[in-house]
DNA sequence: GCCGTTTTCGGCCCGACTGTTTTCAGTCG
């Protein structure tokens, strides 16, 4: 088993005990060992091989041999136990907002249901008002959450979808008849939600086509069948979002990945275009309009020259004025990920993170980072354990200690302070002038009216010791709307204080994204890419960040922490 | 469940909000 998986049962197995009632801690220290496993480095096998998965802070004996059993056997006793106990499918009503375990078991043992559909049905049926605790409000809020939810399996955030294609791909590549498999589509131009996993397989033969397809539809995370004919298919996945495979031969293949990745729009002018210039692009071929000859392409890059284009990286694919500067040779240098030398957002076990200062600093150096930025939680964020006034400056001390130890890197001082529901910041301003840098972010009033909530951004932006804004809209992808915050407001307030909006890195989130990018880079205004990471493993999701700022046309200048540590720091004011 | 030079047992996580009540349970961040 993957990390992955086993990180999926215990969580599993943490809401199936909420909903037999268990106590808070017990849940919780499952959730904690989930977490703790997403955050390593290596194979769970491995370390539990050696013994050191007792090292890890979260897991003890007890989770130690449960992550036995599963290795051993692919699954625990307890989690067989309490699946045969409960209907696995209650959880889906638990996932929906404002449903938690107490009323999901009510409303299995008072009204016997068991699924999503079986809920709605009870909502619209009146069912659920004659119960204790719930009224008219209740059944309306659920009938609007499973028609929200309907629509959102059509989708999925992007760091899933990844997870998916490269599951999906590594399981291709190991069939013998195929010789390379590229994850193309949505998920290759790092669009901000992906409808539709795209995989391109090359095939020594296309006779092996149908032979491969048949593999590919027994994979576990696939099922119904909604297309299908001779070199392509396409499924349902796990996760409701299709997937669609495509099998090409070698001569084939550089023109497959250009079509199916897309986009559309990018595709119909590129088309026009190959018109215009004598070719006639289509559906994996190219070929001479005046003898039908088929172009022999061995790049990407060569289809764009043909046409007198520079490359077009497959992020600018989407009709955004791209195709025109391709064609004036004006497209600019894009920012890189090598481009970033730190982050400037992340949190520690001084808070709710799970890694300590020195691990957090000796991955930012494996990264290859010269500086990173700690910036805990204030202390109104109880549930995050914000720190205290004086915890704060302990850590200042600490890490002022740290960076007497250290050559060639540069821990900043910093803090995540809670921009307050009155729009007071959540320490004072002679603390938060001690800091290196102050992101203010917003974590509470997420229901507030537009004008209140813009204003408390406002405040924010206006106070002398904020850098930066912290994931500016509050959205969690396929989970939370971003707050009714008026983010082109925010963006001229920015400009007007110099002060810096963050791109929030973390695929969850991706906020701003690249359209309120674009504005705040046509305004002047400079972006931090951060990832808000709260443990080693999610420090890896800068590339999510800087596919934002890619797809928003940014440049190595637009960006705060390209910045060599002097510049960074002259910018702060420090 | 996990954790521990304050403890191997007793802490661990708390306040706001919502929808339902008529004093509060359940959920959420």
């Amino acid at each position: 088993m993957r990390n992955a998986e086993i990180a999926w049962a215990l969580y599993q197995m943490a809401d199936l005990l909420d909903f037999k009632g268990e106590e808070f801690f017990k849940t919780r220290a499952y959730r904690r060992a989930a977490r703790a496993i997403i955050g390593l480095q290596q194979p769970v096998a491995e370390l539990y091989v050696s013994g050191e998965l007792k090292n890890v802070p979260g897991l003890g004996k007890n989770i130690i041999a449960k992550i036995g059993e599963m290795l051993d056997n692919g699954e625990c006793h307890l989690h067989r136990t309490l699946k045969q106990e409960i209907p696995p499918t209650l959880l889906d009503l638990m996932a929906l907002p404002g449903m938690g375990p107490k009323r999901a078991k009510m409303l299995y043992e008072r009204l016997g249901v068991t699924t999503l559909a079986e809920l709605e049905q009870a909502a619209r049926g009146k069912k659920i008002r004659e119960l204790p605790g719930m009224g008219t409000k209740t059944e309306l809020s659920i009938v609007q959450n499973i028609g929200r939810l309907k629509k959102q399996t059509q989708c999925l955030p992007p760091g899933v979808a990844r997870e998916l294609a490269a599951e999906l791909s590594d399981y291709l590549g190991q069939l013998a008849t195929v010789k390379k498999v590229t994850v193309t589509g949505d998920i290759r131009r790092w669009t901000e939600l992906v409808y539709n996993v795209e995989l391109l397989a090359v095939t020594q033969s296309k006779e092996k086509a149908e032979e491969i397809i048949e593999a590919f539809i027994t994979h576990p995370a696939l099922g119904e069948v909604l297309w299908r004919e001779h070199g392509r298919i396409r499924l349902a996945s796990r996760w409701g979002v299709p997937v669609e495979l495509v099998i090409v031969d070698d001569d084939q293949y550089w023109l497959a990945l250009l079509w199916t990745t897309g986009s559309q729009h990018h595709l119909r002018r590129l088309q026009l275009l190959a018109w215009q210039e004598g070719w006639r692009l289509g559906r994996y071929f190219l070929t001479a309009r005046q003898d039908g000859q088929a172009a022999k392409v061995d790049s990407e890059e060569e289809i764009y020259l043909l046409f007198g284009l520079q490359y077009v990286v497959p992020e600018l694919r989407e009709n955004n004025g791209e195709i025109s500067a391709a064609a004036n040779g004006t497209l600019p240098r894009l920012l890189e990920l090598p481009d970033i030398r730190g982050d400037l957002h992340v949190h520690t076990n001084w808070s709710d993170g799970v890694n300590s200062i020195e691990e957090m600093v000796q991955r930012a150096k494996e990264m290859g980072y010269s500086y990173i930025a700690v910036t805990d939680h204030s202390p109104n964020l109880k549930i995050a354990r914000g720190l205290p006034l004086e915890k704060l400056l302990q850590q200042f001390e600490k890490i002022r200690a740290l960076n007497k130890q250290l050559d060639d890197f540069y821990i900043l001082t910093g803090v995540e302070v809670d921009i307050l529901a009155d729009g007071r910041l959540d320490h004072p301003d002679d603390v938060l002038a001690q800091a290196d840098v102050v992101v203010a972010s917003i974590h509470s009033g997420f229901k507030q009216e537009r004008d209140t909530i813009t204003k408390r951004v406002l405040a924010a932006i206006a106070n002398e010791h904020v850098d930066i804004i912290g994931h500016p809209t509050g959205r969690l992808l396929g989970h939370r709307e971003p707050y009714a915050v008026d983010v082109e407001e925010i963006i001229e307030a920015a400009a007007r204080y110099n002060k810096v909006l963050e791109i929030n890195a973390s695929p969850d989130r991706l906020d701003l994204n690249d359209f309120y990018v674009q504005l705040a880079k046509s305004s002047g205004v400079l972006l931090a890419i951060n990832t808000d990471a709260h443990d080693l493993r999610r420090m890896g999701e800068m590339i999510y960040g800087v596919s934002v700022a890619r797809r928003a046309w940014l440049e190595q200048q637009h960006v705060l922490n390209t910045l060599p540590l002097p510049d960074l720091l002259k910018v702060l004011h420090r």
